[in-house]
DNA sequence: AATCTTTATCGTAATATTGCAATATACAAA
DNA sequence: TTTGTATATTGCAATATTACGATAAAGATT
């Protein structure tokens, strides 16, 4: 017990719950939204712009870029990071799609 | 240790990441999706959907129903369940806001 | 009332996540 | 080559999540 049962669930469930869940946490929001905002890769501030130590913050990037929500390359010493828009555009379809399907839906029964 | 460190993040960044990780499961999705489909409000067979046991989907329904994803209401013996637009569309905005900053980004550096 | 049906809660075991100190790695600069 | 800087990895403690059996709660049915 404790491990979720992925095997029990479609290829596309099981992607679009890893894409959530690596948003699924505020240090990581505030990473993605650094990044945006800075408006380019960036290479070396992100751990002085959060409130957590480096190598917790060296975890978080490796969670969104293994899920494909951020790239990295290495320039020089330091490493450049930014947004891989195919992660949040995947996410944005299907919320897309949900919106879309409840506003053909009538129903409001609840 | 083991505690997000959610004081040092925004209200806004701690909502978001909230909503993101109650869909960060693949039965939280496929529940979602389960709702979408049959177009209404579900009394009773959303057990019977997914390969879980009960005490593991009520869970798994009151932590989308705590986030603002699901409504419920009691029905007789039974309870339905539908989707909260409102949740759908906040995350639905958040990610089209994303996409739409990206666009206008003309570097691409990695 | 006794029973059935449906959903929620409790308790608990297994596993995952979060966070950080210490350390390693990799490149740059002196 | 040594030193400095930036990022990654390891190891570990604290907490959270996942899952389910057992049981409770609430309304329906007989």
């Amino acid at each position: 017990m404790g491990t979720t049962k992925t095997d029990f669930f479609t290829a596309e469930q099981n992607e679009l719950a890893a894409l959530a869940k690596a948003i699924g946490h505020p240090a990581r929001i505030a990473i993605l939204q650094h990044l945006l905002k800075v408006n380019a890769c960036i290479c070396g501030d992100i751990v002085s712009e959060l409130p957590l130590a480096q190598p917790t913050v060296s975890q978080h990037l490796k969670e969104l870029k293994n899920v494909g929500l951020i790239k990295g390359s290495i320039e020089g010493n330091a490493i450049c990071y930014c947004i891989d828009a195919k992660g949040v555009e995947k996410l944005h379809k299907y919320f897309g799609g949900i919106v879309d399907t409840l506003k053909k839906q009538k129903i409001n029964c609840c």
